[in-house]
DNA sequence: CGTTAGGTTGAGCAATATCAAATTCGGTGG
DNA sequence: CCACCGAATTTGATATTGCTCAACCTAACG
């Protein structure tokens, strides 16, 4: 398990063209900051991620241990925010990198309470909180070829909700690396079952740019939705305890 | 990976014996229900998990996917709560399970917010969170062998915490089953892992009773606390609820 | 063109799963 | 006290999955 070093690339890349997040309603979007890929994201004084919303590009939150191992934890894309909702969570905690060009913008979100369109804090919380129960799951008790189908899955649809997929089509910037960190497998392994994802005509995937090509296929052959029945549902259980 | 099923246990059982929680800063504590084994934590209309407060006994909260597999989230020990903390959480929607007997009050925490002693929803909500980062990373970067230290160390952590470990040694309900659906392991493969422990002389284990026999090795050995470097340090925390 | 990061391949091996059959252990009933 | 029962643990044998190592390839870039 193991899983040797990844080399410690805080270097100068070219900037991979990134498109912006077109959406209107998440508002007072004056760009602030650019990151390149490899950059940390910005931290307050207090060792915590600056809150940000993240306007283009995509990052990763994650934490080192022994032998040059990383796990990565979770993804930011554009719309989402970091270091939002209350203050000193550990996700606010652990270390954060722009895996391409990204742009942050200060916008806070909620500022007045009347904002209809943007997520609260609390939302913000709910939905990270779904993101890594979601994350325990796979690599818990999903193979590698299910772990890698529900997280496209994931990123699909979270792409789809900002309107940043095109249909099942997106832009991928992730190395298999990346991948491999977040899904807890050997880069030599995520290959692997990427070829094989392809040869079962499940998707296509170059240039960074991948299409799901059977959804419901797709869905079926990881469980997806299935699994983690704590996605809104509301059904009276009453469960009621017996006494003794 | 599949990992078979696990023999849908609801049967009754004999009531091993649980020490109540000692704690006298975890007021109002008056018990209003008991749980035996195997069955479920009680749950609102909502199917949310009702607020309790755990005042004796151990559960977890889990999932479950195709094919009879489980995955458990996490353990709730005495002093824990439920469904407390910002409503519709997804922890709160998942699947919980008594372990052993488990005794619940329905005392809310902070009700008065100048209670001192107990916890906050907003600290419930940052412990959890930490548990759940954790946990991703043993089961995504640690060996079997890492992940069972790691996680013995959190739960003697947490028990020392509110006084339920007698130095170095606790009260260990955990079947190995229990265990290995937590750690994304196999039965067989938890137990020759504890073996192996055992051989090694960091751990007795029988009779549902622990001692962890050299703290310092056993936490080199899995990276204990280096890993999640978000462990909190600053500790400014204001509390300082966000417009939501 | 040389360099480089990322992707691909093959061979061998280590970690972990699966299966099936003991064995131990705490009750329980005789 | 003894025989028995089911749950939990343990064991051995074997199968799979996924890892490591070491090349090699390829496209992008200066």
């Amino acid at each position: 398990m193991p899983n040797r070093s990844w080399p410690n690339s805080t270097h100068a890349a070219p900037p991979p063209t990134v498109a912006p997040i077109g959406s209107s309603s998440l508002a007072a979007a004056e760009a602030l900051e650019n990151l390149r890929p490899g950059q940390s994201l910005p931290r307050t004084a207090h060792d915590l991620l600056a809150p940000r919303l993240i306007t283009a590009g995509w990052a990763c939150r994650y934490v080192t241990l022994q032998g040059g191992r990383r796990q990565i934890l979770g993804f930011v894309l554009p719309g989402d925010t970091i270091g939002q909702s209350p203050p000193d969570r550990p996700l606010n905690r652990a270390q954060a990198l722009a895996l391409t060009q990204v742009r942050l913008s200060h916008a806070r979100l909620r500022l007045s309470s009347d904002d209809r369109d943007a997520p609260s804090p609390t939302e913000i919380a709910i939905e990270e909180e779904r993101q890594l129960l979601d994350h325990i799951v796979r690599l818990g008790r999903q193979t590698a070829y299910e772990r890698t189908l529900h997280l496209l899955l994931e990123l699909h649809e979270r792409l789809a909700a900002i309107g940043l997929a095109d249909g099942e089509a997106f832009e991928f910037p992730l190395t298999q690396e990346v991948l491999a960190d977040a899904l807890g497998l050997s880069v030599v392994h995520i290959n692997r079952t990427l070829q094989r994802l392809r040869r079962e005509r499940l998707l296509v995937l170059h240039h960074g740019r991948v299409t799901l090509l059977e959804l419901p296929r797709m869905k079926e052959n990881c469980d997806y939705g299935g699994a983690a029945a704590m996605r809104a549902s509301a059904k009276i259980l009453v469960t009621q305890p017996l006494p003794d």
